[in-house]
RNA sequence: GGCCCUGUAGUUCAAUGGAUAGAAUAGGAGUUUCCUAAACUCUAGAUUCAGGUUCGAUUCCUGACAGGGCCA
């Protein structure tokens, strides 16, 4: 920001005109100042005493007495141990104040003619979504929204997992046991209806093993030769040939799940601006396998197999394509990577995929830096941790598996729970409480699935996680409405908000001041937050912003004020506070009720 | 076996190499003639271990130990 630039600057020019050295300003680091001394910003004198032949003590009191005699901004100073603390004059904070109000961007970069591609969700439609893909959804909307507010035109991509050995099974077992249901007929939402026949394929097949087991094969065989796996695998070779009778259920059965996730999707927020199906993509590949055996860069066994040597990455030698011919996994990812590309050229793409594929990934953007794609520089694997059970990992074949819809639906019974306890929802028309119970429920769960580092497990405990008090969303969302309300009588009181109506002021108290400093901060912050693909930047923010707020409001009275000036810019700093708890709460996609 | 990630209060999470390691929750004590007490104030409590680099290490390096993951 302006303020810590200018700063800087003196302190340069202070250095050089006390002890002769030439240090440029963006070399130079302020840090916020600890919140038992007294200022704003404080220089760390250690790195100088070298240099200037110095103590610290003694390079702190004499910069310190230069900058007050010399820098507009400093006010004040003091210096503990090696620690210059600076006071800041009231009125350059009063100024910043007013100049981000009168600024509706502050906090939006401009364009910087950049195109980020980011890749989440890609669910399975075998089954429906779960609490691990709500943090996947979560991270890859926050970290689009968050992207774009630095200014990058960003595309959202969902790549669907629609083929495969599993919709078999699933397809499977409802050939077998269907028996025509629908999800009308049944009233079962369709990703759960897939879900529902993947479960019985699953039993039905874990019973085969068992008999053939008892009749003495081992287990491993068993796995291999039960009749509904090798049925399952005919199947898929059935589809691959276009049979019409498979392609056609397949395509119901799809449609289904597609239905189901729509549903989801919009309810927890999160929205696309293109499918990819590896139905269409799953051949892809091949071609980019052949123009790396002709560039040299790969090589075939002589099974006839193809890989490439990556050991002077540190990483393997990597199959790329079977011996049969047969693509694997990384084959497909390196042909996706080319037609996203080619749809949209991307300086840099993200994918939001679970920490397992790490190496996956590593030796994805390997490969086709070898192939000499110019684009491999800019994926990046925004990888993130698998989300616990206090019973330990979720797995769908032990049924601990927490599903998002029922997780979603239980956030929202509480949210109706609590608030009624509170006695909050006095002058509620039904629709607006509904309205209020879902946002209430989806920021406790996106905010407690957000503000954790994305790379770190996390422990879920349905008991504990669904608070609404303390660091939450809904502490933050709360924040906004009683803003909210402070807005509505100063409306009622024929208040405007504008930097106008408090031109003399001046005379803030220190809750006051760390509200604006906060504020004033905002746009680093989400330079930050995109720097580092974190959402949780931003959740931290906004909660430390909340927080300030409440200390100040539970402080200072407002309409109290017999000051008009002062009132008139606490309503204005009120509203500044809320304008942007709703905007780095919009890019967690969570959104703040005016009441609550 | 090789490689990768993570170890911080009872618990769940913070901390661009900087000061006395912050919050929340659970525990203890308070705050309501006043704009929403889903709030605020006070209190007690932690860096897995051993070395190294540095004026200074939770952070960087090496090695243990623990948890998780990936590759055969």
């Amino acid at each position: 920001m302006q303020l810590q630039n200018a700063i800087s600057q003196s302190i340069s020019q202070a250095l050089e005109a006390l002890f002769g050295l030439t240090v440029d300003a963006s070399a130079i680091s302020l840090q916020p100042t600890r919140k038992e001394f007294a200022g704003s910003f404080t220089f760390v004198t250690f790195p100088y005493t070298k240099q200037a032949g110095k103590g610290p003590e003694q390079i702190g009191e004499a910069l310190g007495a230069y900058l007050k005699e010399h820098a507009a901004e400093v006010k004040n100073y003091n210096v503990v141990k090696g620690f210059l603390n600076l006071e800041i004059e009231e009125e350059v904070w009063v100024r910043l104040f007013r100049e981000l109000m009168t600024n509706p961007s502050h906090g939006q970069a401009t364009d910087s003619g950049k195109k980020v591609m980011v890749e989440y969700s890609s669910p399975n439609t075998n089954k429906p979504l779960h609490l691990g893909h709500l943090r996947n959804n979560f991270l890859g909307y926050s970290v689009s929204e968050i992207m774009k507010a630095n200014g990058h035109d960003v595309m959202k991509a969902n790549l669907v997992n629609d083929r495969g050995i599993h919709i078999c099974k699933s397809m499977l077992a409802y050939q077998k046991m269907g028996n025509g249901e629908t999800p009308e007929s049944s009233g079962i939402k369709g990703d759960h209806l897939a879900g529902k026949y993947y479960v019985l394929f699953d039993k039905a097949y874990k019973e085969q093993i068992d008999e053939l087991v008892a009749q003495g094969m081992d287990k491993e065989e068993a796995k291999k030769k039960a009749p509904l796996i090798l049925e399952a695998q005919t199947m898929l070779q059935k589809w691959e040939q276009g049979d019409e009778e498979v392609v056609s259920l397949w395509k119901t059965m799809n449609g289904w799940v597609y239905e189901g996730f729509d549903a989801t999707y919009r309810n927890i927020g999160v929205d696309f601006d293109k499918f990819y199906y590896e139905s269409e993509t799953y051949t892809l590949g091949k071609e980019r396998v052949e123009e790396g055996l002709q560039k040299g860069v790969f090589f075939k066994k002589p099974d006839g197999s193809v890989w490439v040597d990556l050991t002077d990455e540190g990483l393997d030698e990597k199959l790329l394509l079977r011996s049969d011919g047969t693509s694997v996994y990384i084959t497909q990812d390196m042909g996706t990577a080319e037609l996203k590309h080619n749809d949209f050229p991307y300086d840099q793409s993200i994918y939001v995929v679970a920490d397992e594929q790490n190496y996956h990934f590593q030796v994805l953007k390997a490969v086709l830096k070898k192939l000499g794609k110019p684009y491999a520089e800019g994926i990046y694997h925004l990888s993130y941790g698998m989300v616990d059970l206090p019973s330990g990992k979720m797995k769908s074949r032990e049924g601990t598996v927490v599903d998002a819809d029922e997780l979603v639906q239980e956030m929202i019974d509480t949210a109706r729970q609590q608030t009624e306890e509170l006695g909050k929802i006095e002058g509620f028309t039904p629709e607006e409480a509904t309205k209020l119970y879902h946002t209430l429920a989806m920021g406790a769960l996106k905010y407690f699935l957000l503000k954790v580092d994305p790379k770190k497990r996390m422990l879920f405990n349905p008991q504990e996680s669904i608070d609404f008090r303390g660091n939450t969303g809904p502490f933050v969302q709360y924040t906004h409405a009683r803003i909210s309300a402070i807005l509505r009588k100063a409306g009622e009181m024929g208040i405007a908000v504008d930097a106008a109506s408090f031109s003399d002021f001046n005379n803030l108290h220190e809750a006051e001041q760390e509200v604006i400093t906060l504020l004033v901060n905002y746009p680093e912050v989400v330079q930050e937050a995109g720097k580092l693909y974190a959402p949780s930047v931003i959740a931290n923010y906004a909660y430390e912003l909340a927080k300030a707020y409440n200390r100040f409001y539970q402080e200072i009275s407002i309409f109290n004020e017999t000051d008009e000036q002062a009132r008139n810019f606490r309503i204005a700093l009120s509203a500044m506070v809320a304008r942007f708890v709703r905007e780095s709460m919009s890019l967690l996609g969570i959104e703040v009720p005016e009441r609550m």
